[in-house]
DNA sequence: TGAAATAAAATTGTGCACAACTTAAATGCG
DNA sequence: CGCATTTAAGTTGTGCACAATTTTATTTCA
């Protein structure tokens, strides 16, 4: 590839990321309305999910990490949610600083009705399970790599 | 794979994508902060500079296509980047539903500050040359595919 | 102990991304 | 021709993502 090429839009690696994240958020979004979820709020959802409790508790500052959000999103995300009865927020009675979530009835059950969605999405990419795991493991690489340079 | 797990959040490839594109905006953002572009505004710029004059137009429409955005998102950033003026919008006189974008005299010289971010960005993916044109293939299948289900 | 430092959420402001809609212009076709 | 249809931009409203700041609580350590 000539230098000239290097500003080229087809030679950006980044594109065809901020391209694919747009295209599967648009596979995702009419599934999720369905859930009345946007596909941020999904992500919550599934870490949520799987201490598939009432009781299991996790602060805030715990979700941001797992799924790299900071409070500027994540505050009015949950609130949004726990307006759908779906989560309660509840400050820490040891540490009031922290806010710890928790999955409502509603919030469980929801699950049922996501269970079918990885499948779903999976068949849309029209990969195979080998192919999907190779990919999971490249971009896993490429995720370690920028995030310790 | 069990069925329990295909929720799991380490298990979704779009959780990957997701990840790896904001991970890709904030490498690119204090970067592309000293050209006073913003990552979107820099794939516009992307366009433009692939016919480098002050004379050839684009239409709204045409960048639209390329950058799979639709005039909700084009319009605001587009005049954003006039009143930076790095591009003028001018209808077209022959079909005044057109908008033709055309290159300002500034907006064609802050190519050359941008002529190192490839390299530089591609060095902090750590991948080799090999490997980003294997990975860019199979995102371009994915692609592909996902434009097609 | 108590002032300084650190930490967790929330708030404010900007800029996307996109759905839904509006406006204005061009096209098609009976 | 004339009217319905289609097309291109723009507008409005919602919900992220994130920088920067604020508020409140906890920790540190002189």
């Amino acid at each position: 590839m000539s230098n000239n090429d290097n500003l080229k839009l087809e030679n950006q690696l980044c594109f065809r990321l901020y391209s694919l994240t747009k295209l599967m958020n648009r596979h995702y979004s009419p599934v999720l309305k369905k859930l009345g979820l946007t596909y941020s709020q999904y992500l919550v959802m599934l870490v949520l999910w799987e201490n598939n409790t009432t009781t299991a508790a996790i602060s805030v500052k715990a979700l941001g990490e797992k799924l790299d959000l900071d409070s500027g999103t994540l505050s009015p995300l949950l609130k949004r949610l726990e307006k759908q009865a779906l989560l309660s927020r509840l400050r820490n009675s040891k540490d009031e600083r922290s806010v710890e979530i928790k999955l409502t009835t509603a919030g469980c059950q929801l699950k049922a009705l996501a269970s079918g969605i990885p499948a779903q999405m999976f068949s849309v990419t029209g990969m195979s399970l080998v192919e999907l795991h190779t990919l999971n493991a490249q971009l896993d690489n490429l995720l370690a790599s920028m995030n310790t340079r």
